[in-house]
DNA sequence: TTGTATGCGTTATCAC
DNA sequence: GTGATAACGCATACAA
């Protein structure tokens, strides 16, 4: 409201909106003389380009969405950071919106996106079903979406995360190597059963000749941190007072590994001495936690980095994304609370 | 694109583009049956409203812009949860904005806040100057502002945030009541000579007839994590080698006081034995720090919350925000970190 | 080199 | 109860 338009800058000078607008766009048929008059003026009166009203008269918002499923999270602030930084070089505003674990709301999100009219969304999706077909139809009658981080999803487009599989597989190598055989797999309820991160869990075991045993696999929602903590702490007290102690836990993600390691020191298990943790996880203060912990870190910012990049790559070329996956390598950080 | 509007409901079901637009916005005056013809259409072929066409004609975008120095940071995400929740009462969108501690980033987040049109803007400001008169001009020309958490600067409009000053000085007087009396102040730059909580710590010390060491007041610049990590390292090695050891340390951030923790345990120097540290701070796994983190804890849920409702409060009543300033209170967590 | 006219998708005023 | 029409601020094809 109160702000200067283009018809204002108009009528003060005497000229024409579309001369004005030509001016302020660098028009060459312009003479550098009405230009410079024009854009002296705009300056001095800060005149400020209505974005909604070029937005419409050129059908792009020069906008993109994000969704993740909740910020309060290191790895997330970091494949953000990434985008971010790629986004100075691409010079898209980026909208970011939380979905909260929750599929609905992640549905609300992709609406409001789209009817704000974003060239392009990333993605990292709550369920690995739940929304597909829709950001599917989205993809073939709005705009491009990319996704990331969660990828093991069926559905055509570039997606970019890490080399899950390998990442599990070697931690619970380490793990195995340090003569921890009865490693806890503690996971997310929406990860399903046949994730990448498990799955290269179970080959290590299978590998190195070991029994996987189901009762050691924790399936926890992520959508309410009190019931996360109430159901990790229920099971490690049990399965402790069970015949076979677990000596190991191994963490799916960063917020279960680092409230994992809070209840241990709540009940005061001594990590690692009793039991060694290790997590897929990015938090920055992995080494001031209690114990400093052992993680499989993914390269976060390049994650959010190359998203964004691709997307950009995506929608100027103005063609449906291809199904591509990057899939990036994970490396182990070897700290005290796997160590013995 | 290729997405469906009014005009092709309008020809589909031969009527003109303002009937099928008083149907959809529920208007009375149109027949019940016509209403239910067009609601039918719109929903089978998933019509979308296009909200920057709304947007331009109304002239508010239903839209508000938080800005924020960075979401990574606990209790950023904390304020952005209580900003979300007070979302869906108030119906408006968020986007979320980082400046970085940098006040020229800050500056351009807000010029293209103000482009895009919010209809009002929560920020948390870098520096408690150098915007400022910039956004007083925003509040007079464009839409309301409402300062939350850094809410020292000379600025008339509504301000949330703690009583920080209260809470540097409880803190401290924990402190010194476990016998430390050589306390360290640990700070942002950006916070300036007479900040709070300085000089909460300051009066603390006074009332304890301890005499302030200039030297034992260490300000970091929040920018770059690498230089703040040196920093405080390069102090805490030079101030114990010198002849008055200190035997505590007040952090006055999340960041400073996670990463002063970590810095510590690199350096083998035991805390709270050697130097107990107290932390302002929100940090979720405080608990599961080595070892776990004495806290002053904000409230940043309802910061958020409050701000976001009274933003909304404003914008509704078209008002110039007037001068308010609510101070929540804090509460000190007592953990292993400064218990001696 | 500058100006006129039109349209982006929507809402709102006024006529019918 | 329904339909022309103008307008929001901007960009552009076309005319001058």
């Amino acid at each position: 409201m109160a702000n200067i338009t283009i018809k204002d800058i108009a009528k003060a000078l005497g000229l024409s909106v579309s001369t004005v607008s030509k001016s302020l766009n660098d028009i060459s048929e312009i003479s550098p003389l009405t230009k410079q008059r024009v854009i002296d003026f705009a300056n001095t009166n800060n005149y400020r380009a209505n974005k909604v009203a070029t937005s419409l008269k050129n059908g792009k918002t020069n906008t993109v969405g994000v969704i993740v499923c909740s910020i309060n999270n290191t790895f997330i602030s970091q494949v953000l950071d990434g985008i971010q930084k790629a986004s100075l070089q691409t010079g898209y505003d980026i909208v970011i919106m939380q979905s909260f674990e929750n599929t609905d709301t992640e549905k609300s999100c992709l609406e409001t996106l789209i009817s704000r009219g974003v060239d392009g969304i990333l993605i990292a999706p709550v369920d690995a079903s739940a929304n597909i077909s829709f950001i599917s139809s989205i993809i073939k009658n709005c705009c491009p979406v990319i996704i990331f981080d969660r990828i093991s999803c069926e559905l055509e487009t570039v997606k970019i995360g890490v080399d899950e599989y390998m990442g599990a597989l070697k931690a619970t190598q380490h793990l195995i190597k340090k003569d921890r055989k009865r490693i806890v797999f503690i996971t997310a309820e929406q990860f399903g059963e046949n994730h990448p991160r498990f799955r290269g869990f179970q080959e290590a075991l299978k590998k190195n000749d070991i029994q996987y045993d189901p009762d050691f696999k924790i399936s926890c929602n992520l959508e309410d941190i009190e019931s996360l903590d109430e159901k990790i702490g229920h099971w490690i007290k049990k399965l402790r007072s069970s015949g076979g102690k677990p000596d190991a836990i191994f963490g799916a993600t960063d917020i279960i590994t680092t409230r994992t390691l809070g209840i241990l020191a709540k009940l005061k298990i001594k990590v690692p001495n009793e039991i060694a943790v290790i997590g897929f996880s990015n938090t920055d203060i992995a080494f001031a936690l209690n114990p400093p912990l052992s993680t499989i870190r993914q390269p976060a910012t390049d994650i959010g980095f190359l998203a964004l990049t691709n997307l950009a790559e995506v929608i100027k070329t103005k063609a449906v994304p291809k199904q591509k996956t990057l899939l990036l390598h994970t490396k182990i950080q070897f700290r005290a609370s796997s160590k013995v």
